[in-house]
DNA sequence: GCTTGATTTGACCAAGTGGTCAAAGGCACG
DNA sequence: CGTGCCTTTGACCACTTGGTCAAATCAAGC
């Protein structure tokens, strides 16, 4: 499934100068509410140019998820058996809330997408994504069966994990509005810590 | 700021059957991904008349995220100091999973409004939301100077409730891609109560 | 059955949208 | 300078969409 690779330089950097600005769009008004033009106008071109680069505004969107999607689960890939249970666990945290933080608009863009239920990508969540998390989840049971970490149901803690932390890019606009503009990241870095420490700890 | 109140019979009728199919449309497609005609066959009535009842596709989409926010909020209206600490937070997570449950296009619309940057309701979260969780973070606070519950930062307490619950109606899709279709509800029931029980108890 | 007001609808419109196309500009290389 | 290819664009098109309107239908009281 490689792409035609891009021949000249122009053709690579207004590819992605198009993707950076669809990103932008997407991740702000969904699928069906950002326009060509709008795509169009924040990557400097004229929708036939932008056009010229990719077949559809669809293709755009395409090649955004299914790149984000691997990216995004990279954190889970880092999660080994090798390193002590609970740090390890810990440090996912700390990956996917950095993440939250420094990519909001990747998270938006994936999490509106699950949100309208997910009709473009169902194939890689009941793939690749189940796969790997069935993976993790026996991980996880391992450290528990060897007392590493308390009882916990893997796949709930890995829901909670997500939740916990994309929470803080998705819903931004709550969390800002509640705290009045502080910068939530701090306070929640301490939080899950905390948190998930008492959850685990045996 | 109330509504002109609905004279006969069949316009009360209607305006319900219409909010119903709009709740239903919007919270699958969000705002600007659902048209007037997709609701008005979803309530079984013609375009035309269905803008005999509603002004405009906006309206109905703001009568359902404002009757939402209330309803929404009234768990958290209902967390009060009088019981015991732990278990009232308890009761209230037991109570928002089980409107992730019951009502996941009410979730879902509203998390579709937010993940937009709310740009509909920002004053509400501003105003309303932010003073009602003040309150209740105070609340908290004075549970942890009786040493009722450990000592939790009260925001992010409430941010970890929503996100947990709300996770579950939200990505419904992910949750049941990686389960294989397996009801998610009673495995997250137990495993919030045993995360917040350890995360809280004294 | 007739009148009056509420309800319903087919036909229509203007704006916005994704996408096309032929022609024009630019650019590297002989 | 010229040629061939890559890039850019203005004009255009078919279709969707939110919303209007005048006319038709219906229902209840007289």
């Amino acid at each position: 499934m490689t792409k035609s690779a891009p021949r000249t330089r122009i053709q690579e950097k207004n590819r992605s100068t198009i993707l950076e600005a669809g990103l932008d769009v997407f991740s702000q008004f969904g699928f069906r509410g950002s326009t060509v033009d709008q795509i169009a106008e924040a990557a400097g071109l004229s929708k036939p140019n932008l056009l010229y680069y990719f077949p559809s505004k669809e293709a755009i969107y395409l090649e955004l998820l299914s790149s984000l999607l691997d990216t995004w689960l990279d954190p889970l890939r880092a999660l080994n058996d090798d390193g002590k249970a609970l740090p390890e666990i810990l440090d996912y945290v700390r990956r996917k809330l950095d993440m939250a933080r420094d990519y909001p608009r990747e998270s938006r863009l994936f999490a509106g997408e699950i949100l309208q239920g997910a009709p473009r990508i169902e194939d890689a969540l009941k793939g690749d994504l189940k796969t790997l998390v069935d993976e993790k989840a026996e991980v996880i049971r391992h450290w528990i069966a060897a007392g590493k970490i308390k009882e916990v149901d893997p796949y709930h803690l890995i829901f909670s994990i997500w939740a916990l932390t994309q929470h803080y890019a998705d819903f931004d606009t709550q969390v800002n509005a509640v705290l009045g503009g502080q910068d939530p990241f701090p306070g929640a870095e301490h939080y899950l810590e905390q948190l998930f420490t008492s959850l685990l700890k045996p």
